[in-house]
DNA sequence: ATCAAACTTTACGTTAACGTAAACTTAATA
DNA sequence: TATTAAGTTTACGTTAACGTAAAGTTTGAT
């Protein structure tokens, strides 16, 4: 059985058009030690754990993530690294994340109520017109 | 019966220290059109409508939205003052912003269902330590 | 060989959302 | 009345997350 699982080398602008952001902000999540890529003379060269990052980094900041906040996302999963006195500040830590989390599923939720009621009174009311339309010669 | 309810007032710091937040971001979000509070001679004096407005300001901040966005959306209520054509458009945006969110929703899941196992992991390795603590001398 | 495409570094510019300081006016209180 | 305390305007400063331009290098294709 051949266990051999190809490491897929992706080039900047790979990344670049698969995720649809510029190089430049790639070349910054570098800069900020989010990636790190390596070299093939000059050119950078990502492989799938770069790709992976660049998927949290874009997901956190969907959720409002700063990118030094998934900066130290990722260093908690370096966790058996870290010293003993470190863990249960970062299990603080993690608590604090979740917490914030489940505020946002809240906040969520009542946004997404209220867009809906939003979205129905504007049908009313385009129904309303419509008729309006209809009977006015 | 006395229907009479008390159209009650606030005072900047009042506010200010409500939501936790600075008199200096409450009057930026008068600047940018957020709010409207009267004023009595130079001092500005809150209603209900600006309280009310504030939280959702920072509900709206909690799940990443600029102060823009959420002036979109509170004009968004004021629709029946709406055209007929920036009705069907204002209800592609609402559909749009649903999407956003129920992405987001995925998204928070996923980091909460992660940091549960960081969180785990962390805990694991804790008890590992304090093991050996005991069985070292 | 040369040409364009893709890459690089360097560095200044931009925007949102305030922070902060200065200099001033009113209100309440000792 | 003098002094805080709270409020005001004006205006420059700050940070994150890039945008953008300039000027140079590498490389595959013609």
């Amino acid at each position: 059985m051949n266990e051999m699982l190809i490491p897929l080398k992706y080039s900047i602008s790979d990344l670049s058009k698969e995720f649809d952001i510029t190089t430049r902000s790639i070349r910054f999540y570098e800069d900020q030690g989010l990636i790190t890529p390596t070299r093939k003379g000059q050119t950078r060269i990502y492989n799938q754990r770069d790709k992976v990052r660049l998927k949290l980094i874009l997901r956190g900041k969907r959720l409002g993530f700063s990118l030094a906040e998934t900066g130290r996302l990722f260093e908690l999963y370096d966790v058996d690294k870290t010293s003993e006195t470190q863990l249960s500040s970062i299990i603080t830590l993690i608590n604090k994340k979740k917490d914030d989390l489940k505020q946002q599923l809240d906040d969520i939720a009542a946004v997404l109520i209220e867009l809906g009621d939003l979205e129905d009174n504007c049908k009313k009311i385009l129904k309303t017109l419509n008729k309006n339309e209809i009977t006015t010669p």
